[in-house]
DNA sequence: GGTTAATAACTGACCAGTCAGTAATTTAGG
DNA sequence: CCTAAATTACTGACTGGTCAGTTATTAACC
């Protein structure tokens, strides 16, 4: 009755207007589709079909493809940093439990998360995007660096690590923890061998903080 | 003279037919152009040219694109595992030997050369291509994790290293390798701050001996 | 009923894969 | 040897499908 349409099959929601959510909905849906499928094998009308929209939706609020890329960056990653940063004002005068944090942290908000995705997304496309990658170099990396580099730092300054390499420890620190997301997002999720997060974490700490020269205690004897 | 050719313009090359060179030549192309733009961005018609041939001969030797990608892998790395598990053999009496020349062996074979690309490659592609993934799991991971499974857990039971959990160790030792790799690939290919590979890899060595509890010692002492 | 969010049909470029034809090489006949 | 027939490596124009981006139209909300 309401619906004249005989054909009825089509079930066509009954279109909404809502300017303010569009745009959070629609990176929403790309970066879980960007994740999935990377991001040339990603179509546009499967992104705006999973936010419920229509493509030329889509480009009423994104340039392009390309434009949409960048905005999923933004959007994802960039209050991430900022909560690390905030981490380490609060536990300024403890390395240690900086350093746990970080890690820990990062695997509980980033690295477990769908947007544990992003690193992957990033590495494949980085020099197809060199804008984007650019973008992420500079917002995400570096500063995400500095934030390690720093804690580390002030380990080595208060005696409790050993003189290391603090230019690159940033890197190796955070080697593993990609290398377990980037790990979930390819072969974990299409053989077998899924690695363990919790026990590869803790090894890796427990490496880590003898590496450093740390008294180990890390939680409660890491298994 | 010898070309009788009035035509000249067109600059062909006087198609030479090599039957037995073909498929070697169609796969180092075909690496380097799918590790500097991705599988998915690389026409074949650049892979073909790259090589000196036209598409269609590509498609006499492989039977698709993918394919292609899976003779890639198959060539470019099982040589390489190979050699590592002969080096287990060679230095079977010294663990840390056996896992810096891993390191530093890795690097300098793989890793600094085209197939450092490789591991990108896979990572990029493994969700979209599961037979090739799975391939390259059984063929080379596998494999490879075993080889330093196995020398950490020798280094364990003559009492030169400390009780690490041996299961997770391969992927710890390897994350850094790879980050390197990959890092080399993608932002270090567009973005400036290159990483030092050298320093890189003695500040990794340096930490993993001692995370380890071995004798520090590496080269005459990384700075 | 006027504004504009949203749609769906459309366009044009692009590319994996095909195939009818061309040229290099080998073989057979003289 | 020389030449012609047979073979086969190789070519490049073509096809069919896909998909980013556009536009003419529709309908939701004030």
């Amino acid at each position: 009755m309401a619906e004249k349409s005989p054909v009825a099959a089509q079930r066509s929601a009954p279109r909404r207007r809502r300017k303010e959510a569009r745009p959070q909905e629609l990176t929403a849906a790309a970066l879980s589709l960007f994740v999935e499928k990377g991001f040339a094998a990603t179509r546009l009308d499967e992104v705006a079909a999973r936010a419920g929209v229509s493509k030329g939706t889509l480009y009423l609020y994104f340039d392009s493809k390309e434009a949409l890329f960048k905005a999923v960056i933004a959007e994802g990653v960039v209050p991430a940093i900022e909560a690390g940063e905030a981490m380490l004002e609060r536990h300024a005068d403890d390395p240690v439990t900086l350093l746990r944090g970080f890690l820990y942290e990062w695997w509980a908000l980033i690295g477990s998360t769908e947007l544990g995705g992003i690193p992957k997304l990033m590495m494949s496309e980085a020099r197809n995007f060199p804008e984007v990658a650019a973008y992420y170099h500079e917002t995400v990396i570096r500063r995400g660096l500095r934030l390690i580099r720093t804690a580390v730092q002030r380990g080595v300054d208060m005696g409790v690590f050993r003189r290391v390499n603090t230019e690159l420890i940033g890197n190796v620190f955070m080697a593993p923890l990609l290398h377990l997301a980037l790990w979930r997002h390819s072969f974990g999720a299409c053989c077998g061998g899924d690695l363990d997060a919790q026990r590869f974490l803790d090894t890796w700490f427990d490496l880590l903080m003898h590496g450093l020269g740390a008294a180990p205690a890390p939680r409660e004897e890491a298994r």
